[in-house]
DNA sequence: CCAATGCCTTGATTTCGGTCAAAGCCCTTG
DNA sequence: CAAGGGCTTTGACCGAAATCAAGGCATTGG
């Protein structure tokens, strides 16, 4: 898992006024001019966790950025199995443009804060600006190599590579922060790693029994032998 | 798996001299004289199975259209352990934009030819035609959903379901074709789906015995329920 | 304060798929 | 034709993770 605070940040930050936020989304791609009408059409949204954003095979009329908090993206099989298949953090952008029909859930996974605009002002903007398609193929680029790098964890990783490897690249190398809050609940995380609740909380019980890590609260964990855990990752 | 004719098919199709191929490759997105320079220093290759298109962590100079057969990319751990992250047919654009270093293999799964272009000829060229970046962001979102589908197999599926699920999308509906060659060996299948050669071999053997599928030569299937092989896909 | 609820942990048992080992089949090559 | 090698199949066994089942520990609300 990536928490990226980094992409987008060559944009241009912009007050969109109907969402009184200062964000650097896909507005940032935008000349200023441009950016003034996408100002006044925008709109933002507080979200609940658990919250449904997009259903799957749902009509969508609109794509946001995320502002704040963390998006999953889910698909299931229709016996209720599920599989994340997707985290967004801000500033990413949110929706399938060239799509009508969604193919997947999206579902506020922490308090989420949105900032959307119409689907046709958007798809307008794309066809008029080539920077903001340059953009979002920067962005989907990124999100491809993800699912290829998450694909080797699903198919080819132990339980325990599997929960090393969630928890490596959730700590920021930048701030070399080795403590933080889960962004995820057990079952999320199960669902992230293709794994049960019980595997999970098993695995993590491993790592604080090894010394690896500590966990407080149920959520906040502070890893404590970096080197060992990245071994455990699977390299 | 899918197995993808359809794509970029609103593209111009183009005589590339040099490498005396029609094909509707990353050139059906540029117009006329912008074609004739990129057929100049374009050339074609063909290539034997097995062998290595792009190396891991290796710097890659070209761009390359699939002209036919099948790319398999794959990703690898230290140990040996790998899966296939993608398949790439013609006419697939086969290369990863905006950054030097491959972090994949891609490897010729058939007999492959390629029209390759220099990394900065193409490069150049996306900076003045939006219609090749708009293109390029097609392929590369269609590549994600696949991916995310993927997961949910890798993650969420049996090991029947798994292989139910690399035949049934193999079929090509448009055509009605219910009998097809394997593109991949045994092997290839294991490491697509995240399965042992051995898994693969006794899913393919149930099914045969099961007479949802008859086998020639190991390698040409011929589906013979469809609707039954359905059900086992994990619908 | 005491249910009640939601989330997490722990234990016992089962099972699916992996591992190890041996053979079969097909195609090439001498 | 025989030998060899690559790919595939099959069998016996094992083990990692799933399943089934309790129980713990917070927070919420009557």
């Amino acid at each position: 898992m990536t928490v990226r605070q980094d992409v987008h940040s060559a944009g241009i930050p912009v007050l969109c006024q109907s969402c009184e936020a200062r964000h650097r989304g896909v507005c940032g791609a935008l000349d200023p001019d441009q950016l003034v009408g996408l100002a006044k059409i925008s709109s933002k949204h507080t979200i609940e966790p658990g919250v449904e954003l997009i259903g799957d095979a749902e009509t969508v009329d609109s794509y946001s950025n995320v502002l704040s908090g963390v998006v999953k993206l889910t698909k299931s099989l229709s016996d209720g199995r599920q599989q994340i298949v997707g985290l967004q953090f801000a500033p990413d952008f949110l929706g399938r443009p060239f799509k009508v029909e969604s193919a997947i859930n999206a579902e506020a996974a922490t308090a989420v804060s949105l900032c959307s605009f119409p689907r046709a002002s958007i798809e307008r903007m794309m066809r008029e600006s080539p920077e903001l398609e340059h953009r979002l193929l920067k962005q989907t680029l990124n999100e491809l190599d993800e699912a290829r790098d998450w694909m080797v964890t699903l198919g080819r990783k132990t339980a325990a590579e599997k929960v090393a490897s969630f928890l490596d690249p959730t700590l920021d190398p930048a701030t070399n922060a080795t403590s933080f809050e889960l962004p995820l609940t057990r079952a999320d995380i199960a669902d992230f790693l293709g794994l049960t609740i019980e595997t999970v909380s098993r695995q993590l019980t491993r790592l604080r029994t090894d010394g690896l890590i500590r966990i407080e609260n149920n959520r906040h964990v502070t890893v404590t032998s970096l080197t060992r855990l990245a071994g455990r990752s699977g390299a």
